[in-house]
Parts: structure tokens; C-alpha cells; sequence
RNA sequence: GGGGAGAUACCAAAGUGGCCAACUGGGGCAGACUGUAAAUCUGCUGGCGCACGCCUUCGUAGGUUCGAAUCCUGCUCUCCCCA
């Protein structure tokens, strides 16, 4: 993997640049797709090849890992050929279900024993073995194993919490780098940056992570509760310390105006399943505001659920229609709305690059941060 | 013509003297969702104030009772069975 910075913005830390992977070259700054289990629920491939110009999606190590397991993957060649999907893939590590699914692990300095949430059974993840997982998935990107505690984790716990991680991440590194690829193309591998909202502890995870000289850099733990001027701040922390050089990818974030406020802090990745998951509740985002679809005032409106969208969805159909199908619960609705909000998403990185390369990033963010909030 | 059953809020359907402004489901209306245990979950759904409360509801008109959706009488309507 290779990052080229392209350009700064003069106003904002706001970066333009390309990610060049051995199944594509990622255009940055750049919104992930989120296919949890190999795929992005209710979005076919061709929806993400050719409608919404998906550049590189997520998969989860810890769901590919119970279903379908890692054998079927292997045989298969790994998650690329298995899905068939031959643009880049990054994987989370699994770290975020050490946090999501408390109530069923428990952690040791070793790692994490697990159960699983399909069946109850017993597995346990340290750092070598999910880098071996991340091997046999063979994304492109793979992620540290580390720790994500809450968004208001007391400071000592986010101490211990840290000093796990760093720990973890000696480790992730040292197997990563004693293993090998296994299917012919080549793996990068990022730590994540963790501290809760506790500038000290985020400066010092930073530094760390900035020594080990990783192909890319994550800041993970953050939009788990805490306000997002927290988060940004938190962002600024971060980022003065990671290197400029190297691709900066804020895990799990977040709304448009989110992901606008930290591509203005000079975060260049991002993924997050809102496009996907509050979309297939009945969530538009779109570029004048945010559409609750199921609302009666969509009832009698024949406007384009998108006008200005970039999908076939967003002009074919209308916005009662669009609300007819989710009042009948017809799975064509979720499937549109979440062809829809990626198509918006990807759009909105893909003007954000455009505006960043004209200079004109920053009065055009000031502009859509507020125009993406609004409640229509 | 004879016999039987029933009328409860938008719909369906509980409730058969006080714990009933009335279970529950549907429908309707709104909200939540940020490295996906989510095509999921939550709230509201007689009126007014919208906390406490007050007012008007259980086909309809009367009656019994301290008190009625619940008991009695008349009326209206609906459904089922037999001719």
C-alpha cells in the first residue's frame, strides 16, 4: 500500500490524496461502505460498483470469523473472491465488538474470551490470532486488535484501557510482521489511536503510534457517546501528532457534518454504518438536509426522493413512492434508501476532494455543515 | 315467519358493578440509530391543560345503585341458523 499526498488545503488541515492498494487506487478524503459480514446489508455489488462508485468497503473480523469461519474463506481465496468484490477491502479487527458486546466477553492482558452472539460458544481473540484471521480474510487494510471503552470512561479506566491497547498493538505488529500475505496481494496494517476524551492520554497514544511508522494511522473510540465538539477536539489532539504523510482514518464517523468537520481537522478515511443502517430505518441524508422518509408530510410529494443525487434511485423515484414502500414494508425501500445514503456519501467526499483541490474547502464546508444538520 | 347471538375508541378485540379513559393486536403519528447481535428499537394514539388535573366516552333513550362499558326496560341496527 502507498499513500501520495496530493494537496493541502490552506485554510484547514484538510488534505487531497490517493491510497494505491493491489486492487485499486482509493481517492482521499473518502467514505467506506460498511459490509459487516461480507456484505453491505441491502446493497448489491453492482449497486456499489456502478451506482454508488464504492471505493473500498469494510468487512468484520469478528463476524467472517464465526460465519461463514474462516475455512469456507480460505478455500474460497479469501474474502475478495468469496464476495467477489475486487475493489480494496479493509477489515475491522474486532475491537469495537470488545466494546459493543460487553456483556459477553471478558478481557485478560492475553486478549479477549468471547461468545459468540450467534450461538453462545466460547472463542477467544489475542492480538496474533486476529492478525492471523485478518491474514486468511486477506483484506487489504487490516486494523490492530485494541481496545474501544465507552465515551465515558472514567480517566483511569481509560488509562488501563490505553496501556492494554499499546500492548496489544506491540504485539499486532510483531506477528504482522512475521507473517505473510496469503493470496498475492499485499496487506497493510494500522494501529489505532485510543484516550477516550482525555487530551494526555490521546497525545501519548498518538505518539506512539506515530513512532511505529505504520503504513496508515487510525483514531478509533471516539462517537461512542461523547459530544461531538469532544470528538473534534479530540481530532485536533491527534492529528497534530500523526504524520502528515501517512492516511489518517477516523473509525466509526459519522454524520455528514461529521465527517466534514474532521476532513477540515485532516482526516482523509472514514466509515460508518449510518448510511446503511439509519437509511434502512427510513433516514435520507441529503445535500439540503435530512428526510425522515416514514413522515406523513412525504406522503403526497412527488419531487425526486434526490434531485440532485448521484444514483438511479435518487431521480427514477419519488418520495411518496419511496415512503409507500416503507409504510408497506416492502424491502425494496431499505434496499433504495440505502442505495441512496451511500451514493450521498460518497458524493460528499467526492465535492469535498473537488472543493479542497479548487481552495475552496473551507467557505463550502461552512456552508454544507449546516445545510446536511438541518431537519427537513 | 321461527329461533339464536351481538352492538366497546380509526379497525379488530378484551373487559360483564368500583382497581376503566378502558387489556391486547393492527393501523396511524413521531422519535432513536455513529469501527452493524439492528430491514431494529422506543414513545404517543378521546378532548383540554399536556406534571398534577379537569371534561366528555363503551349503539340509543330511560331506570336501578353511593357508584354502570358492566344490572333492568324500551327503541334502533347488525349477524347466524331453521323455514
Amino acid at each position: 500500500m502507498q499513500f501520495r499526498l496530493l494537496a493541502s488545503d490552506t485554510q484547514t488541515n484538510a488534505r487531497l490524496g490517493e491510497i494505491v492498494t493491489d486492487h485499486g487506487t482509493i481517492p482521499t478524503p473518502i467514505f467506506m461502505p460498511v459490509g459487516t459480514v461480507g456484505s453491505v446489508k441491502g446493497v448489491s455489488h453492482r449497486e456499489l460498483e456502478y451506482d454508488i462508485d464504492a471505493k473500498i468497503i469494510l468487512g468484520n473480523t469478528y463476524h467472517l470469523y464465526l460465519r461463514p469461519g474462516l475455512e469456507v474463506i480460505k478455500q474460497a481465496g479469501g474474502l475478495h473472491k468469496f464476495s467477489s468484490w475486487d475493489r480494496p477491502i479493509l477489515t475491522d479487527s474486532g475491537g469495537y465488538q470488545v466494546f459493543s458486546l460487553a456483556e459477553n466477553r471478558k478481557l485478560t492482558s492475553e486478549g479477549a474470551h468471547f461468545r459468540s452472539h450467534i450461538d453462545g460458544s466460547k472463542h477467544f481473540f489475542s492480538p496474533e490470532n486476529v492478525m492471523d484471521i485478518q491474514r486468511t480474510i486477506g483484506a487489504d487494510i487490516i486494523m490492530a486488535f485494541d481496545e474501544c471503552p465507552p465515551g465515558d470512561a472514567s480517566f483511569e479506566y481509560a488509562k488501563k484501557s490505553l496501556d492494554l491497547t499499546e500492548r496489544w498493538l506491540i504485539r499486532c505488529i510483531d506477528r504482522f510482521n512475521s507473517t505473510e500475505p496469503l493470496y498475492g496481494h499485499s496487506q497493510a496494517m494500522f494501529p489505532i489511536v485510543q484516550g477516550c476524551v482525555y487530551p494526555e492520554l490521546r497525545k501519548r497514544a498518538a505518539e506512539t503510534v506515530a513512532a511505529l511508522n505504520c503504513e496508515g494511522n487510525a483514531i478509533g473510540g471516539l462517537s461512542v457517546g461523547e459530544p461531538a465538539e469532544v470528538m473534534y477536539e479530540m481530532i485536533e489532539v491527534v492529528n497534530a501528532i500523526l504524520p502528515a504523510s501517512k492516511p489518517r482514518y477516523l473509525m466509526g464517523v459519522g454524520t455528514p457534518e461529521n465527517i466534514l468537520e474532521a476532513i477540515a481537522r485532516g482526516v482523509d478515511m472514514f466509515d460508518c454504518v449510518m448510511p446503511t443502517r439509519n437509511g434502512r430505518n427510513g433516514m435520507l441524508f441529503t445535500s439540503e438536509g435530512i428526510i425522515n422518509i416514514r413522515n406523513k408530510k412525504w406522503e403526497n410529494d412527488f419531487s425526486p426522493i434526490d434531485p440532485n443525487g448521484t444514483t438511479f434511485a435518487d431521480r427514477r423515484y419519488s418520495k411518496a413512492y419511496l415512503r409507500h414502500l416503507f409504510v408497506s414494508s416492502e424491502m425494496l425501500g431499505p434496499q433504495l434508501a440505502s442505495i441512496h445514503n451511500l451514493g450521498f456519501y460518497l458524493w460528499l467526499v467526492a465535492e469535498a476532494r473537488l472543493q479542497i483541490a479548487n481552495g475552496t474547502f473551507e467557505e463550502w464546508k461552512n456552508k454544507m455543515t449546516k445545510r446536511v444538520a438541518t431537519r427537513l
